[in-house]
DNA sequence: GGGCGTTGCGTTTTT
DNA sequence: CGCAACGCCC
């Protein structure tokens, strides 16, 4: 995304900082405590800021950038400064160029250690066996190119199946290992000892492909350092001053690429939280900042434990929780802003009163005018949302779904993306296969099997191969009759190309391809949401001057900010949660088994535990004023009933910052309809809490009849609906269906796909 | 080559 | 139970 701020054209970052200066209004050190100032200004040496939850690490990162500038240490050319996310980074930028001015251009190294690596390696590319116009493949084109390894190696796909071999290439990468340094052991163990084949071949086809993948991009900037010293010391030598935010989250590979480029500067400063490193399964290695003192000799370690986040409560359950772990350098967060209120926890029957209860509160909350937008609910695993959102429809309650598949990630969006890049990069072979026969143009393995017979004969790219078999008996009549169609419009495209506009052109691919075509016949209920997206992607196209400039950006920043308008709660996994903050927050499901989760346990034991405790940390901490901490007895998984016993973390929390609270009545809002079935279990979070081990007095209450609905509490006003019995309607999330009942705005729909359900007026479209 | 039925699997996710 | 991926059959 083009940054759209405001410059001042012709002046340089560090003279806008010092202009910036020279006004005594804007001192950017004023309202810093103590820490957080000598974090900011302790400018050399190895610096690790051990920044707790809600302490102002962002706002001391940016602070320490501009006071580097302000004092004329350095020009922003010389600061490197690295992020996990595209978020973060672009949070960073925007708030540096706040700070500074405006100029945002002038931080050409503040990016993702991705968009940094990919960067440097462009540059560089022919010193590791790379041109610099290299492709970076996504998940979809890694895996597909390993099933052609796997085939011609002539191994079981059932067996070792392609992701499994991807997730070990991932884990060497993330590591630093090329090829040649994994160790034997773990080499042999795919595919009766051909792993360590297979990655040599894997990085060869890259290279041939003039391809990297994710963990290449690390890799491949490492080994570039390694091997070439000259290129490592221009780096070392222009790199004055490092920041890497979120240090907690660096793999090995990361940590070996910041300790090359630190050897030419003492000048680092990590900043990250121990106590929230929740990646480790995806490589993670807490150890990294753990041992900081050990790696950057001379090291000073920083604590912000001035929370500015959360109420007294709040901060002393989590800091109660998180103090069972071992392996942690140990803070104590504090905070001025008062007690607050309690915790508060509640024992449910099963998930879907669980769900009840929340909506319950959240109606309540709403009552006493609190923002949607200010609530959240942060769950272990996102099976979880389905009962959450159920209720929510049920009950009309406005919500929205952060993180699933991103953008990018979605279907249409690849095969749209693969449709272009196949155009303005004919050797993309990966891309090409994407869409060689999607729409279906009759083109499957057998008619294709010539082409990449061809290809590799001659080491063609597919495109040239399919042209060249044109001229030939070799394919099917059929066949060569669709490809020289296709091939005829790639041609016709490319010469659009020179002539028009590329959001114009996208359009007019995505039409004559067939591939709008291909969904607007599509019957499912997906199919509209599909076509929704690729219109979006137009229209976040003309954001881009070029095709070029649009596809650059698309392979490296897989997310796109989806404005997204109204009020509405918040729904979404913990992991997705850190970082962020909101008034009041929701954390259902802690129950042995989902919370700690089975298989955390099961596959990483005591560490595994740690890391599950630090994301129960990341859920509270996540609270400014009020937390609501649930469990229920029973719940559906894998559509079997099954009971379990509440999370040990819940036996951990501090009885004198937890307040109990009965399941099915709040803040003195009973409904009278309640019925009085559930009276006989009202308070069982409150016994069991009152119990030794109360985890272990987990009733077998009976199983009764399980819901009351919504309708107790309907809307009784007249209202008058804009649907008719009968109509055809469209769902968001159900589909299609025609409406079979009509109360107030209640409407009860019998889905196509998803059978009969309640919903609320406003969820439905006419169709 | 495409559609349909069967089988197997089921935590978290960024770049 | 629900979905996705694969394989078989037309």
């Amino acid at each position: 995304m083009k940054d759209k701020m405001s410059q001042n054209a012709g002046e340089s970052l560090t003279q806008q900082a010092q202009r910036a200066m020279s006004r005594p209004a804007s001192n950017y050190l004023e309202g810093l405590n103590s820490e957080q100032r000598d974090a900011v200004e302790t400018l050399h040496g190895p610096v690790l800021v051990l920044a707790g939850a809600g302490t102002g690490k962002t706002r001391v990162l940016i602070t320490r950038i501009a006071h580097i500038l302000a004092m004329g240490e350095a020009s922003s050319f010389n600061i490197l400064a690295v992020t996990f996310t595209n978020k973060a980074a672009l949070e960073m930028k925007n708030r540096v160029g706040q700070l500074v001015g405006g100029a945002v251009e002038g931080m050409p190294w503040l990016g993702t250690f991705h968009a940094v690596c990919v960067k440097i390696l462009r540059r560089h590319a022919e010193l590791v066996g790379l041109k610099s116009g290299f492709t970076i493949l996504d998940t979809d084109d890694q895996v597909r190119l390993i099933k052609q390894l796997l085939k011609a190696g002539n191994i079981d796909e059932k067996r070792w199946p392609a992701r499994h071999l991807a997730s070990l290439f991932d884990r060497w990468k993330n590591k630093g290992l090329v090829p040649s340094k994994v160790p034997a052991g773990e080499a042999h163990s795919f595919a009766n000892g051909k792993g360590g084949e297979l990655y040599e071949a894997y990085q060869k086809r890259l290279k041939e492909l003039n391809a990297v993948d994710f963990g290449d991009i690390l890799l491949e900037c490492l080994r570039l350092f390694q091997e070439n010293n000259d290129v490592l010391k221009e780096y070392q030598s222009r790199f004055r001053y490092i920041l890497v935010d979120e240090y907690q989250d660096t793999n090995v590979a990361q940590y070996l690429w910041l300790r090359l480029l630190a050897q030419g500067t003492s000048n680092v400063c990590c900043v990250g939280d121990d106590d929230q490193s929740i990646y480790g399964w995806r490589g993670a290695e807490v150890d990294n900042i753990l041992r900081f003192d050990k790696d950057f000799p001379g090291a000073k370690v920083i604590r912000l434990e001035q929370n500015y986040r959360s109420t007294g409560h709040i901060l002393a359950t989590a800091s109660a929780l998180i103090d069972n772990n071992t392996e942690r350098l140990g803070k104590t967060l504090h905070t001025n802003i008062g007690e607050g209120d309690k915790v508060m926890l509640r024992g449910c029957w099963d998930d879907e009163e669980e769900a009840r209860n929340i909506s319950e509160q959240i109606e309540q909350l709403q009552r006493d005018k609190l923002n949607l937008n200010d609530i959240a609910i942060l769950v272990r695993a996102s099976s979880q949302m389905r009962a959450i959102e159920d209720r929510f429809v049920t009950v009309g309650l406005p919500y929205r779904v952060i993180g699933g598949p991103r953008f990018y990630e979605r279907k249409e969006i690849k095969d749209a993306i693969a449709y272009f890049e196949v155009i303005f990069n004919s050797a993309n072979d990966l891309k090409f296969e994407r869409i060689i026969n999607t729409p279906k143009r009759g083109l499957g393995e057998a008619s294709l099997r010539p082409i990449y017979h061809y290809a590799r004969a001659k080491g063609i790219p597919l495109v040239d191969s399919a042209r060249a078999l044109l001229d030939t008996e070799e394919l099917r009549p059929a066949a060569r009759n669709s490809i020289f169609k296709l091939m005829d419009q790639f041609d016709h495209w490319g010469t659009m190309a020179q002539m028009m506009d590329h959001t114009e052109l996208a359009q007019i691919i995505l039409d004559e391809s067939g591939y709008t075509a291909m969904w607007q016949n599509d019957k499912s209920p997906q199919a509209p949401g599909r076509l929704d997206n690729l219109k979006e992607l137009i229209r976040f196209m003309e954001e881009f001057d070029s095709m070029a400039g649009f596809l650059e950006h698309v392979s490296l920043v897989m997310d796109v900010d989806t404005g997204n308008a109204g009020e509405r709660v918040s729904l979404m996994t913990l992991h997705s949660a850190k970082g962020l903050e909101f008034d009041t927050v929701f954390l259902p499901g802690w129950e042995e088994g989902l919370f700690p989760h089975q298989r955390a346990l099961d596959e990483s034991g005591k560490a595994g535990l740690e890391e599950e405790r630090r994301l129960a940390y990341v859920g509270v901490t996540r609270a400014k004023r009020r937390s609501t901490i649930s469990f229920a007895q029973n719940r559906r998984t894998h559509g079997q009933w099954q009971s379990a016993a509440p999370s040990r973390f819940i036996d951990e929390l501090p009885q004198d910052h937890v307040e109990v609270m009965d399941s099915t009545s709040y803040g003195g809002y009973t409904q009278s309809t309640q019925p009085n079935r559930f009276k006989a279990r009202e308070n069982v979070a409150k016994d069991m809490y009152s119990e030794p081990r109360w985890n272990k007095g987990a009733r077998s209450g009976k199983r009764t009849v399980t819901t009351i609905d919504g309708q107790a509490r309907q809307i009784k006003k007249v209202h008058k609906s804009d649907f008719a019995l009968g109509e055809r309607i469209f769902h968001q999330k159900f589909g299609y269906g025609a409406i079979t009942a009509i109360e107030g705005d209640k409407l009860t729909i019998d889905f196509e796909k998803a059978g009969e359900k309640r919903v609320v007026e406003s969820f439905v479209e006419k169709t």
